[in-house]
DNA sequence: CCTAGAACTTAGCATAATGTTG
DNA sequence: CAACATTATGCTAAGTTCTAGG
């Protein structure tokens, strides 16, 4: 702990503010118990935790932050029909004003988008409304979206001490709302505003993007806290759905969400003690995944030759999870979301194989949509036996079958549980994240290196850790334009080479990969950590940090 | 068993905050 | 200091896994 904050402070061009020394006190607060108690004689950390699914003895808050109520617009902010301006009632109002704010994003020129909306939207209407308002092309929100572009512009220029001001009412209201007591402790709560009334944002081609998110109410709430602490009471003239006190969850309140019929909650910051401590058994997990990953993999390499097609087909999906870190991949319902898939939903239109590609034989090329729609794309080299049986797998298949109909991420998961207490699909990801990240450092780093240079190393670990994970973002549109001015600058600094290899750098990674966060392995290698992580993933790892001894390997 | 729904984690996009430059 | 670039944080969708109940 103090090796580490003393390397904060030594740090040039960093302040050393209130901010770090909250994330200090509080990561003294919480990690030094866990430490204690991770290395107590023989003892582990679990046995400290409650019986059976106990997540609390005790749990007070306010209660969620509702939305604010609508304000309708003022009459000089028109919403025009086939060029006629019209005042619509406050419901219709406020939905239209959903899709004006939205009008310069590609949400609005899209067809599902547009029509879930309509429909949408026109349920919301008065009759008249309904009877006059037909056709979406018909509708104009121009005066609507121009109304809060400047709104937001007035905000942007407003000054410093207003913008001051309006920061501390945010802030009182975030300690009122903001914080709950647990177990003695006051934890962060992640998500304290109840998500306001607006238009759903599907990722991917959506079937249900552009739909009306409804506002939530009071009656819509389940509380959840401890029967022995002031209750919160809901907002004047309302009624909570329903109070309960059951200390075997972590959610505060939860509500469902009418577009998907979800659930939704309110839950700790990743910060608290619960989060903090689940989130370290996670990799604690893992690390128990690399003792016996071996024998694991030994075990359905075996597989790949069983007689009994299930088998087959589980060992070739555990090769891919394994080997791609691919997520399990459960099945969804048809139509209700974005057609992605994982492993045991790979559909045989998803993988190609090719006998011989560029002189290599056997290699497996995928091309499916993953989570958020993101693309995954890659040519890999496998096993003759893998190859065979998917080659078995897939015949006499339509494009649209399953490529493991015998498989799915239930039974998976129960075969993992066998192999190891705890194993599920999921964990081959943290344990690849991680042994990846380690192996790269190992690799990548010079010890003599200057700061810069060990920190090119950490970026470059970070960059295949994302690309094992299929980490990415979508390329902003400026992205050929920023291209090019990076180019330039490479150009004009070719001199300074060393400096300027580690700016290049930064500089791509910004557009082509988002951060893995996964390292607790700074310390190890002497590289100041506020250069790798930000506050909030800091307050995350703080336990990570405090753990790390110079001699850590994950 | 099986399955639907509940609970909890992961992840990309939006936006606010901060930094840089002309 | 405005305009642009980059980073940090907020938000919530979209996954995985667990669990309860038939």
């Amino acid at each position: 702990m103090f090796r580490c904050v003393l390397a904060v402070a030594q740090l040039p061009f960093t302040r050393f503010n209130n901010t770090t020394h909250l994330w200090c006190l509080r990561a003294l607060k919480y990690s030094v118990p866990i430490l204690q108690r991770a290395r107590g004689a023989g003892e582990r950390w679990e046995e400290e935790h409650y019986e059976d699914g106990v997540k609390w003895r005790f749990l007070e808050h306010k209660g969620p932050l509702f939305a604010p109520e609508y304000e309708p617009l003022t009459d000089n902010v028109r919403f025009h029909y086939n060029g006629q301006p019209m005042k619509l009632s406050a419901n219709a109002e406020e939905v239209a004003t959903f899709f004006g704010k939205m009008l310069d994003h590609e949400y609005t020129t899209n067809a599902i988008f547009r029509a879930n909306f309509f429909t949408d939207w026109r349920e919301v209407m008065t009759s008249a409304e309904r009877k006059l308002i037909t056709n979406l092309n018909k509708c104009d929100f121009q005066e609507i979206h121009t109304y809060f572009t400047e709104k937001t512009e007035a905000k942007r220029v407003q000054s410093k001490e207003v913008k001051q001001d309006l920061k501390m009412e945010q802030e009182a209201i975030a300690q009122e709302y903001g914080y709950c007591t647990m177990d003695g402790h006051r934890e962060r709560i992640a998500n304290y505003k109840i998500e306001p009334p607006g238009l759903f944002r599907g990722r991917g081609s959506h079937p249900k993007m552009g739909k009306l998110k409804n506002r939530i109410q009071p009656e819509d709430v389940i509380i959840n806290c401890s029967r022995d602490s002031k209750i919160p009471v809901p907002p004047t003239g309302h009624n909570w759905k329903e109070v309960r006190f059951d200390n075997k969850v972590t959610w505060l309140a939860s509500w469902t969400e009418n577009v998907q019929g979800a659930m939704k909650y309110i839950m700790l910051n990743p910060s608290s003690k619960l989060k903090g401590e689940k989130d370290w058994q996670k990799f604690e997990i893992a690390r128990r995944l690399k003792g016996c990953v071996d024998d694991i993999r030994a075990k359905y390499s075996a597989d790949l030759k069983s007689r009994e097609m299930k088998s087959r087909q589980r060992a070739v999906a555990l090769y891919f999870i394994d080997k791609l870190a691919l997520r399990a991949g459960n099945e969804k319902e048809e139509g209700e979301t974005a057609d992605t898939v994982g492993c045991c939903s790979l559909r045989v239109e998803h993988i190609k194989l090719h006998n011989k590609l560029n002189g290599q034989a056997c290699v497996v090329e995928f091309d499916f949509l993953g989570k958020d729609s993101i693309r995954y794309y890659n040519k890999v080299l496998v096993k003759k036996q893998v190859f065979k049986n998917l080659k078995h797998f897939m015949q006499n298949k339509d494009p649209s079958d399953d490529v493991f109909d015998r498989l799915n991420t239930h039974n998976l998961n129960k075969h993992l549980q066998e192999l190891m207490e705890g194993l599920t699909a999921k964990v081959f990801r943290t344990y690849n994240a991680s042994i990846t990240l380690q192996h790269q450092l190992e690799q990548l780093t010079d010890s003599e290196g200057s700061e810069a240079e060990k920190l090119l190393s950490y970026n470059r670990a970070n960059r295949a850790v994302a690309v094992l994970c299929n980490h990415q973002r979508t390329a902003p549109k400026s992205f050929d334009q920023s291209m090019k001015k990076i180019q330039a600058k490479i150009e004009a600094k070719k001199e300074q080479i060393d400096l300027t290899k580690s700016e290049l750098k930064s500089a791509k990674m910004y557009h082509k990969v988002k951060k893995d966060k996964k390292s607790k392995l700074c310390k190890k290698y002497d590289v100041p950590i506020e250069k790798v992580y930000n506050k909030t993933q800091r307050e995350k790892f703080a336990w990570a940090i405090d753990m790390t001894e110079e001699d850590f390997v994950f």
